[in-house]
DNA sequence: TTTCGTGCAAATACTTTGCACACGG
DNA sequence: CCGTGTGCAAAGTATTTGCACGAAA
């Protein structure tokens, strides 16, 4: 279960394709360890406690990156800013309460018998990692 | 299978609230309708073909208006604007397709495994009509 | 030394808000 | 008439882009 990317392999993997590690990749890269749900915002807020320097360009700009290499995923957690968290196996699926705004998650495992049949079915290879359900929570579903 | 909303049960709704029927709100509502999947700029492209004066700002409005009276809903499609469809049986889950930014349809029955055991294990009500799926469609899965 | 990466500033996109007038009921 | 709805303009947020300098390899 790994749950850090160290500096080390972050490096090998910028060097395969010819790009370079730098402080603030490192340091972005830790963030959405560290928050577990960032959005560039939060992202920027958290660099900045370490290195008040890092410009906000610099982490949507690095999120995409990292996004490339593999190493975060994003979702869209009801409107507004996209939501990252380190990609990997400790994925989940994410349950959204459109009432109260709670977000709860659920094993990806859970999608299993959807993501079957749309692979048999329509041919579609749903990318778990990815994975918002909107909806109500207990708490809401009785008084909305 | 209602697939339109008349003009008067609009108005019969509006009224139930004290408020008014306007061509906007018909306008719009059937812009919905014949998009299919209508972001606020293509509804206010549409209705602009029929009545040229319609503001940007009162399609936003209009349509946070009639997802609540529950007669469209909207969902996130990737990233940037939402996307807005009639509400009713004609709902369906969106495989969004993250290499071509295809949009396919299914039937939300795929989803029912899923909804009921986090109905039942997490006491979450998903809202089906809200669903979209990311991933890579038949096309792409061989190329990406 | 050679690119690549960053910060900065400005541009762009999207959405919301305040207000005065227009108009539906 | 009364009060809601609209258009307009402007403000607010979120995100992207161009460019010159700084820095990793």
């Amino acid at each position: 279960m790994l749950r850090h990317v160290s500096a080390t392999s972050l490096a090998a993997m910028l060097r395969e394709r010819g790009l370079r590690l730098t402080p603030q990749r490192q340091l972005i890269l830790e963030a959405v360890h560290e928050l577990g749900h960032a959005t560039p915002e939060s992202v920027h807020t958290a660099v900045r406690e370490r290195a008040a320097g890092v410009n906000i360009t610099t982490v949507y700009r690095t999120l995409e990156l990292l996004e490339e290499l593999g190493l975060v995923n994003h979702t869209h957690l009801s409107h507004g800013s996209p939501t990252y968290h380190p990609a990997g196996d400790d994925q989940h699926v994410h349950l959204v309460c459109r009432s109260c705004g709670s977000i709860a998650e659920v094993d990806p495992a859970v999608m299993d018998p959807v993501t079957g049949l749309l692979l048999r079915e329509r041919d579609f290879r749903v990318d778990v990692g990815h994975v918002s359900l909107f909806g109500l929570c207990g708490d809401c579903k009785d008084t909305p």
